[in-house]
RNA sequence: CGGGAAGUAGCGCAGUGGCUAGCGCGCUUGGUUCGGGACCAAGAGGCCGUGGGUUCAAAUCCCACCUUCCCGACCA
């Protein structure tokens, strides 16, 4: 391609709206524009790293046997209701009616879908293991659409869903996708990590969050530097009195007693008013599960793990009550609520809790909070569970050492499935011993604009983005310093053809600008390989060779180029 | 949905009651340049987010709404 007819639009100062790196060069180097929140428009540059992207996968999803599908984006409801996802997903559905008045939905993804296509078409053991995916854009109303193409309402996703016999073909199913995880985010140059992670609304118990590192990502995870164990925030386990700064043990049980706190709703301010240290509170949490109310108690300095309670009490819905209930459960407004007393509440408590003695809680009565409250004693409860957030001064769940908590972007998450969907579908099969079985399922999740701001993410410097030769817009750039003079044209077009002629992606900027605009322009759009043709050079029979990355020159003979490039941007060859 | 910030030329911004709304970059035309965002000259380009109000007079003050961004809530 040449520059001159481009449509490159590149930018000199960040845009307005951009905070994060990826998305002020995303917009800076001419590959995305925005439409509005959240929706986001690929220009040439832009849709060429993610068609590489998606090359990249598709070569790795068909080396495993997967089969490539496309699905529709426009839903019937019904599908989603079968499984209660019509519910649980709320207003992140996106609903509209057609001219009858039909409902419909757009897909945020196709488990129902697929599945109810292999539950129609699939009818014995021999058909199956089956692996299918596709690449197809899905759409969210999410709360809050953020950092440019990373959390957009209309993103591209490559999912694929496999089906087994029994869960033994899963396992090997799910290894061959996780497998090919691993190749994907490698060949993308991505520095990437599997961990443990919670499959959500997904159903199913093991899933895998692939995440890369990256101060802008949304999600945290642990990581051991000792014994490489890692997961999630939201699972990792915290082992039981590995926070810091444990409760006094023992001591004497003082008799209960109720103190005054007018207008003193929170963990910080009852800890200074009464002279203690948070580690002294107990923070009672009142969660409605299921439409049924829940305490949850926990140590003052720790957070509430609403992953861990959730999957602890098996529920489908879980959400904080709202200021009614509580006054309905408690007898007293938010921030005064405690276990003592409760009555027709189920009591949960964190581990942190369990060897706490003359503790301090609300009293279930405005401006007024409880000391020397004690288990067992002022009230009871025989559900302790590990149901808060590790911290990072906990101890790594594995090995005892210390641990580290650091923020990465999701760019892949593969589930475990088992059987809701294709129960819930009738997706079943008549087995050798002439039974019916439901499909063992797994499913498995990249965002491929994801991978673009992810690499963005982690590999770039003041001057812009820094490809991976795997999947940047063009392998190799060639700038012909001055296209007025008649020498240095003729090289560079002839240097141009050949290369794209030899198999290599190459752009060409023809532009009769100045040459300090094309070396700007080459380093923000960060394609790795630069030839640079200039009079100086063109008289001495060679052209000079800079790469990206490094920034290093060489000065190379116009023969020698062609296969000097294809060794940079493909080592193994 | 709660808190905060912002909307003026394609982009980045200035303009806090006054007469024809500016600056830098970009864009167009002509000329000079040509190895890290060159220079000269002449141009084009604005419902000052929308609607209402106050005023002799509003980009500027007031009210409502829309849009965008950030933090939180939420999140696969």
């Amino acid at each position: 391609m040449r520059w001159s007819e481009a449509l490159i639009p590149t930018l000199k100062e960040d845009p307005q709206d951009a905070e994060v790196i990826s998305h002020k060069l995303m917009v800076r180097s001419g590959l995305i524009r925005k439409l509005i929140s959240g929706s986001y428009s690929y220009l040439p540059l832009g849709l060429k790293v993610l068609d590489k992207i998606k090359t990249i996968i598709r070569e790795e999803m068909n080396s495993k046997g997967a089969q490539e599908v496309l699905l529709p984006a426009i839903h019937p409801p019904e599908l989603w209701k079968k499984t209660g996802r019509y519910d649980v997903l709320g207003d992140v559905l996106i609903r509209f009616k057609d001219r009858h008045g039909k409902e419909l939905v757009l897909g945020p993804t196709h488990e129902e879908i697929i599945t109810d296509l292999v539950a129609n078409n699939v009818r014995s053991y021999k058909e199956l293991p089956l692996i299918l995916y596709q690449i197809q854009t899905k759409f969210r109303d999410e709360p809050r659409p953020r950092f440019g193409v990373m959390r957009s309402c209309e993103f591209i996703m490559k999912d694929a869903y496999s089906f087994d016999c029994d869960t033994a073909g899963m396992e090997a199913s799910y290894k061959k996708m996780y497998d090919a995880y691993c190749r994907i985010f490698e060949r993308c140059g991505l520095p990437y990590m599997p961990v443990e992670a919670d499959p959500g609304i997904m159903g199913g118990n093991v899933s895998h969050e692939f995440m890369v590192p990256a101060e802008a990502g949304e999600d945290k995870i642990v990581v051991c530097g000792k014994c490489k164990y890692s997961a999630s925030t939201q699972v990792a386990k915290c082992k039981e009195g590995s926070g810091v700064r444990g409760p006094g043990k023992g001591g004497k049980r003082l008799p209960i007693a109720e103190v005054e706190t007018p207008g003193i709703s929170t963990i910080e301010k009852v800890a200074q008013l009464l002279k203690v240290e948070t580690t002294k509170l107990v923070k009672t949490l009142i969660y409605k599960a299921d439409g049924k109310p829940v305490a949850l108690l926990v140590r003052g300095d720790f957070e509430a793990n609403e992953t861990k309670l959730k999957n602890y009490l098996k529920c489908e819905m879980l959400e904080l009550a709202d200021e009614k209930t509580i006054e309905e459960v408690t007898g007293a407004p938010v921030g005064f609520s405690g276990p003592v007393g409760l009555k027709n509440t189920r009591i949960v408590a964190d581990n942190s809790v369990k060897d706490m003695t003359d503790f301090v809680t609300g009293a279930n009565k405005k401006d007024a909070h409880l000391i020397n409250v004690n288990t067992g004693r002022d009230f009871d409860t025989k559900e302790f569970e590990d149901l808060r957030m590790i911290t990072r001064d906990d101890k790594c769940p594995s090995c005892g050492k210390a641990i580290e908590i650091i923020n990465t972007i999701e760019v892949g998450h593969t589930f475990k499935l088992g059987t809701k969907y294709s129960e819930a579908l009738g997706a079943k099969f008549l087995d050798k011993d002439g039974k019916e079985k439901p499909a063992v399922m797994g499913c498995y999740g990249i965002g491929v604009n994801r991978i673009a701001a992810s690499l963005i993410e982690t590999s770039n410097d003041k001057d812009g983005i820094i490809w991976p030769p795997s999947i940047a817009p063009y392998e190799a750039l060639v700038i012909a310093l001055n296209t007025q003079n008649k020498e240095v044209k003729k090289i560079s077009e002839d240097i141009y053809k050949d290369l794209t002629k030899g198999g290599i992606d190459t752009l060409y900027d023809d532009r009769d600008i100045s040459a300090g605009i094309k070396f700007k322009d080459a380093d923000l759009v960060g394609i790795p390989v630069k030839v640079i043709v200039g009079e100086k050079n063109a008289k001495k029979g060679v052209v000079e060779l800079k790469l990206r990355k490094t920034g290093k020159v060489e000065e190379i003979t116009r023969k020698e180029l062609k296969s000097r490039i294809k060794s940079i941007i493909n080592p193994s060859v």
